[in-house]
DNA sequence: TCAAGACATCGACGCTCGTCGATGTTCACA
DNA sequence: TGTGAACATCGACGAGCGTCGATGTCTTGA
């Protein structure tokens, strides 16, 4: 693995190394049509909607979830491919094996 | 994905979320016999000794990394169970989806 | 016994992160 | 036009992270 491909992915991993975000992609992704709204998400959490909001912001950042904003709704979506990119990454023979 | 789960989770992905520790993961899986010595390892960063052995620290705290020391020379190893269960986590059908 | 080498640990430094209250912006509806 | 609601942004705070030089610990071999 080069330096470059660590650098590119490693972005993608820490905007998923964060308790609250990992559970935020975990119910969007089961969200009906694979998207949830930002309304039915700062309900699930004990937490401010300025921080949720900042997480949200933080994931689409990182090219994980979609933004689509209907009317006064936020709906995010995630996109497949980044977490795919990570599930091959650490799966053999992958990246991590063989000399990649 | 329950809230239990993503505390247990997010601390793996943490210590994988750096592009030296991606490479030194990398660097260690690819060696001979799945394993590395660190004196090996130095020589692949410019980085201080001090550093490397904190980020081989932090991987061996996160169980990622299995340590073996054989006289003067320490030798790290992958635990292939913790990056298997990165890769089944964003994995389709995973805990990522339908609601798990 | 001593010196040198391999690796870990310590203490410190700037920087980033997660969280919050407050405020801004945009939309729907009366 | 104005009011309320949904969501984003701002500024600030404490805590944690990545890196370093210096030092400690352990092993080997002379």
């Amino acid at each position: 693995m080069s330096t470059e491909q660590a650098e590119q992915i490693a972005p993608l991993l820490k905007a998923l190394a964060d308790p609250v975000r990992l559970r935020l992609v975990s119910l969007i992704a089961s969200g009906e049509g694979g998207e949830a709204c930002v309304c039915d998400l700062n309900g699930a959490f004990e937490l401010t909607q300025a921080t949720i909001s900042h997480h949200l912001k933080v994931l689409h950042n990182a090219g994980i979830l979609d933004r689509d904003k209907r009317g006064v709704w936020a709906y995010y979506a995630v996109r497949p491919e980044a977490l795919s990119a990570v599930a091959n990454l650490f799966s053999a023979p992958a990246l991590m094996r063989a000399g990649a």
